[in-house]
RNA sequence: GCGGUUAUGGUGAAGUGGUUAACACGCUAGAUUGUGGCUCUAGUAUUCGUGGGUUCGAUUCCCACUAGUCGCC
């Protein structure tokens, strides 16, 4: 069964939408916010304690699992569902961003990305259609398709060019047979530039995906750059389909993200600064090896339902960080975790209850972001 | 009791007769956005056991004291 995306309902007063999105493996609604598990593994989590912290799917990496175990010990073990025992829905990145944050070596060229392996320094050159063979064996519920993530800042030239060349990849992409269950999703590039953000989000449409994701995001262009890029694009996405902010995981992004149009989110913050001794609390980020935390035998936060603050302190977890105990680190990330997938719960009440924008007035009075 | 030896921040320790006393750990704070990396960044001794002396100048040289340590009786 191909991707099922139902448009629920439309907010009045900004762009966000509340949706339902179905696959084999399971449904959601959105707007979603889905956590990394780069090598099929959400780092210290195992799959019922995702599901727990009310995780609804998860993505996975592609140049990852090409490099380790291999695609092929994947499909051998009947696809990723069944390797890693996680039957909700997955997403497979593919490879695009690594191609960019591992760039030291990279040749990019209109066949492909020659690039090394930052396991043991092989040349590895990875193509569209690689990339999209891989997924395929793999067996995400949804692929998504390889693109040229350019570094910001860049010239508009260049961005130009990448632009162009991430659409023909994109086509090269979809003549690659999926499994009947399997989904591809588009790539919109385009930088910071209005007309080729259209431009790519046109003729991306164009071609026809089953949904459609922003890219070149988050890659230290500043946020009102970002939300530029955002709106630039959703303004010429199709309704029916969802939309997808890649690697966006602030809680003050997501609103900002969802007012533009945004259905899908992921991002690596929640489980990386928990294994760095940080928190996400609605008053804030909080760095749990404060001092001030040494005595503090109260939850990381009073009203919060997750296994962490069920059942530990900020100090018990404090000693856990400091003395660098893997639990510290898993009770930090079931606890952000949670608190990015309620706050997304808590979002979609306030669409269904036509409050969104009061809902988003009254978390910033409480939040202190950066 | 006699002789030797050592004495530098929270810890382990470098070092020099003369501008801001290495480095490591710890501690304190910050960063982290399609995860290579429990990683990265910054701060953390107005002062070198105590008291004298030599010197233009001493943490560095000398003396005494104190404390630790080793050996001998």
């Amino acid at each position: 069964m191909k991707l099922k995306y139902e448009l629920i309902k439309k907010d009045k007063q900004t762009s966000a939408r509340l949706g339902r999105l179905t696959t084999d493996h399971g449904s959601c609604e959105t707007p979603i916010f889905m956590p990394v598990g780069t090598q099929a593994s959400v780092k210290t989590l195992n799959p019922e304690e995702l599901v727990a912290a009310g995780s609804s799917i998860v993505l996975a990496n592609t140049y990852h699992l090409w490099l380790r175990p291999g695609e092929d010990v994947i499909e051998a073990a009947g696809g990723l569902h069944k390797f890693m025992n996680y039957s909700g829905p997955i997403l497979t990145d593919s490879g695009g961003f690594q191609v960019f944050s591992l760039a030291d070596t990279r040749k990019i060229t209109e066949e492909g990305v020659t690039f090394k392996s930052h396991l043991d320094g092989s040349n590895l050159f990875l193509t569209p259609e690689k990339s999209i063979e891989i997924q395929s064996k793999l067996g995400s519920d949804i692929v998504m398709s390889f693109d040229e993530c350019p570094a910001y800042p860049n010239t508009y030239d260049y961005i130009k060019d990448s632009a162009l060349r991430t659409l023909r990849w994109a086509e090269r992409g979809k003549k690659i047979k999926l499994k009947s269950h399997q989904n591809l999703f588009g790539i919109v590039q385009g930088g910071e530039f209005e007309d080729l953000r259209k431009m790519s989000a046109l003729e991306t449409v164009k071609i026809g995906f089953d949904g459609y994701a922003i890219g070149g995001t988050s890659v230290g262009e500043g946020k009102d750059v970002m939300y530029k890029m955002v709106e630039y694009a959703t303004k010429y996405l199709p309704e029916d389909k969802p939309r997808y902010l890649m690697g966006v995981g602030d809680p003050l992004d997501f609103f900002e993200g969802i007012k533009r149009g945004i259905d899908m989110f992921d991002c690596v913050l929640p489980t990386r600064i928990a294994r760095h001794g940080n928190a996400f609390t609605r008053s804030g980020k909080l760095n749990i090896r404060n001092l001030k935390y040494k005595l503090d035998f109260n939850p990381l936060e009073e009203k919060c339902d997750c296994y962490a603050c069920q059942n530990f302190s900020k100090a018990y977890i404090r000693h856990l960080i400091i003395a660098k105990e893997v639990l510290g680190g898993r009770l930090l990330s079931i606890h952000n975790i949670r608190f990015l997938t309620k706050l997304m719960e808590d979002i979609r009440l306030s669409l269904k209850e036509d409050r969104f924008l009061e809902f988003e007035q009254e978390f910033l009075k409480q939040y202190k972001g950066k």
